[in-house]
DNA sequence: AAATTCCTGTTAAAATTATAACATATCAAA
DNA sequence: TTTGATATGTTATAATTTTAACAGGAATTT
């Protein structure tokens, strides 16, 4: 019986892999988890805890090999499994995710870019043509993708996951302002919130101006 | 002396804003923190208490008035505050956040677009002239915002955060895939990773997998 | 107006998460 | 080889975070 991974530890893996990637692509062989936690403003400990959940990557004196961690934080991610996705809305965030966040560097393959806008299909977006809304139930049932990418207004996001689940989709990445959430059925979803990050800044800029203020008044 | 607000509060703030924001357009009045932790997924106690932290908002066999409370978290958040905000790269993502955040629906202001490519230069975003990134230093000396959202190719970000910093910029939401990191100093910093989400997803989609298979094993 | 229900703020307990400590294996150098 | 320095995996401890429990104030009902 394995014991359940934490949500703390999962959600440092994607950071573990990017930090991986970034020494791989500066040639960087082998890091020692003091090294890592240098780079990465963590402790070594807690580093070294996170990894041996899922086994012992590294050895004693020498470290850990970058290119080996690196490829085992993408089995564990999933990222071998050659998952595919489609993209529901070609808006300004429906391309800024074809473009932007590399899907083929880290495993995944869009395989289609859907819009009900006429003045949007057939235009290009990252070498993917977008298609009319209304064919992806039969290019869902042709090509199985396990992913939906949910860029659409918020008012239609609901009716557009309810559509995607019926036609047999148990993943999505949601950037609608509403949130998606599914507790019971078999399916994930990761809500994405650009002006969560905002207002978190705004709190820290706001803590840090406080504190100054009251340091300055020493 | 203020006790210290734990992170893992902070974090969950967004998104009692965005609930309560919801629940305000709506027309709700009032809540109480068992019908808020039903529509939250979270538990009502986790919510007192959080909320406690900052003073007593609700009354007791009331719960909590909507917009008394969204109010006084957009204080704590620094919502009130008029910050005011630059954003350099006009590519997609800068777009994106310019023309999805509803940066004045959450109290901050969007002053100023810059980008270093001619013929994004004079373009119209979000009711916004590109500017040229030449400029930004004088424009800064003028209107004094604070915050700067880098939405530059990662090889720029750390020159850009140099020269913002010089400037007297003090917070930074930054988009660029690289980190940017400033322990030391009085600056802010929130780093986003769309493709984080990806894989957190990727991760959730094949952990399911591998639990209906063992289910449908027996 | 009394009684009952509701629901907060707060304290206490449980659970989780992070850090520290250490035994031991590997590497490197003398 | 032998010795010393590294650095992991793992166990133990500390700290944090979450959940539960409850006293009592406010609203509502009878």
């Amino acid at each position: 019986m394995e014991k359940r991974i934490s949500d703390s530890v999962i959600n440092r893996l994607p950071r573990y892999y990017r930090h991986l990637t970034d020494l791989l692509e500066s040639g960087t062989e082998r890091i020692s988890s003091r090294e890592l936690s240098e780079k990465m403003n963590i402790t070594a400990s807690q580093i070294r805890q996170d990894l041996n959940c899922f086994g012992g990557f590294g050895q004693q004196g020498y470290g850990y090999n970058v290119e080996l961690l690196r490829n085992e934080i993408a089995k564990i991610l999933g990222l071998t499994q050659g998952y595919t996705a489609i993209l529901i809305g070609a808006g300004h965030m429906g391309r800024t995710f074809a473009t932007n966040t590399k899907f083929e560097s880290r495993g995944f393959r869009l395989i289609g870019i859907f819009d009900t806008d006429s003045k949007k299909i057939g235009q290009e977006v990252a070498r993917h043509t977008i298609r009319d809304y209304r064919e992806v139930g039969s290019f869902i049932e042709e090509h199985q993708p396990q992913m939906a990418i949910l860029a659409v207004p918020k008012d239609a996001m609901h009716n557009v996951a309810e559509e995607m689940i019926a036609y047999g989709i148990r993943a999505f990445l949601n950037f609608s302002y509403t949130e998606l959430s599914r507790e019971d059925e078999d399916i994930v979803v990761e809500n994405v919130h650009l002006s969560d990050s905002l207002m978190r800044l705004s709190y820290k800029l706001l803590e840090n101006n406080k504190k100054n203020t009251v340091t300055s008044q020493k």
